[in-house]
DNA sequence: TGCCTTTAATTGTCTGACATTTTAAATCGC
DNA sequence: GCGATTTAAAATGTCAGACAATTAAAGGCA
């Protein structure tokens, strides 16, 4: 593990990444200790300080945990699928923010790569699965909701969709895509009519999947991705016509 | 922004923690510039080495950059399409590694995902995308390529073909299952003859893409995964009883 | 043996200093 | 007055040393 001293990067930058690419190759392996602070400026030839900014690198990327005390140190961390997937979220969220993402692009992506789930949750949906679409349905069609909370409810059936599929590796990728679309969904506001077709189709689809009929769930979803866009376009052009309003 | 006293946490990630939630929530937009250590200082009343964790903590996240010099300072990041991939390979990659997730699920997963890609890119690839196809396919059939080289131009082939979408959301998310695969797929031994099968697929999806038939590119990716997942299980059963009898 | 104290190792935080980089202001020469 | 040069100031990058807090192990005592 060596840094170039010709490089005109940060020290704790380079530090950091000598680290990273230790444990990415494997050369480190979870829940091996890292030298201590003190050893690593040796290493390095770096200051404490140095070595503990890129520390807090790695820490930043969930990739190392550290503790106190006698046996204490940094540790390899084994990255878990919530961890993996919370940062996945955010990632994918400030992506689609920052880079003013229109909606027609982010639904496509979404409804895309959904469409990819149904014929495994077809096959594989549990009990416990199906009982979850049932209950967000259920809440989707409770008078007063508000927009937001439609959307949350929204979320969490598409989520158990997704889980249903049965396969984790699925599951992380997707909530990339299904929960970064959320902030350009809240910008929709739902009529009751609106409300009522997305339940209908919510229900299809779980109808669908409960029959286990893949294909039908599969057209379903293309139909409700048809129709989302739909209201997506409607909400920008009203939000276009109100910011020129506004002039 | 405002951190928790009574928190048992690092003060550091406490820190990051708010400037985060800052930049996620729209708080500071893009290119905004963060107070100066010094004045962060003062506003959290902490020492400046502990300011600095913190900000090299954002700066892993590729949330900031820092600038020297009399303007200099910390400056809310616009994240990249390009940075997001790359982070979301690594976290993809490490994810599969560190939980030991098998063949068969990372397989499912990336071709359930790369055949939603089908019906867009048929409808949209580029003369550029098909190229790109069709020179892979001729790298993958020339002769003395190793396998490590074979897996390259086999990402290379599929990134093509999700790119081909022309949905930049899309091939963010796929980038992840695509690349991450790669580590699983360099532990297969290709013969001469899975190379000519593979390429014959390859070769009939380019076809179909070409022909803008989406459903015969659907279906060929379909087989394609059979196929791979049929090699990866002959890996992984080669491999076992290879480490047997080490014992 | 079992409980308590001490000790050592390690990370967390603070302080102060100096180096480096960059911009803006001031100065100088004409 | 204007352009070039010098200087100053502001900011991050790095270093050194200190102390606090935490934890586990070693040692001591009944």
């Amino acid at each position: 593990m060596k840094i170039d001293p010709k490089s005109s990067a940060d020290l704790s930058a380079q530090i950091a990444k000598a680290i990273r690419d230790a444990i990415v190759s494997g050369d480190m392996i979870v829940d091996e200790r890292l030298p201590s602070e003190t050893e690593l400026c040796d290493q390095f030839d770096v200051s404490r300080s140095t070595v503990r900014e890129a520390l807090k690198r790695l820490a930043a990327q969930n990739l190392i945990r550290t503790q106190r005390g006698a046996t204490g140190g940094a540790f390899v961390r084994r990255l878990s699928y919530d961890e993996a997937q919370a940062q996945h979220v955010t990632t994918s969220t400030l992506l689609l923010s920052m880079n003013a993402v229109d909606f027609e692009t982010a639904c496509e992506a979404r409804f895309a790569l959904e469409r990819a789930c149904a014929p495994l949750c077809a096959e594989r949906r549990t009990p416990d699965n199906l009982a979850t679409m049932r209950a967000e349905i259920h809440r989707q069609g409770q008078p007063g909701l508000s927009d937001e909370r439609f959307c949350d409810s929204d979320v969490a059936f598409h989520r158990a969709l997704v889980d249903g599929a049965g396969n984790p590796v699925l599951s992380y990728q997707l909530a990339g895509a299904v929960e970064a679309m959320q902030p350009l969904m809240n910008m929709i506001t739902f009529t009751q009519r609106d409300r009522d077709q997305i339940i209908a189709l919510h229900t299809q689809i779980a109808d669908a999947l409960e029959g286990q009929d893949g294909a039908k769930a599969d057209t379903t979803l293309a139909e409700l991705s048809h129709y989302t866009l739909t209201l997506g376009r409607q909400a920008m052009e009203a939000r276009a016509k109100r910011s020129n309003n506004a002039d």
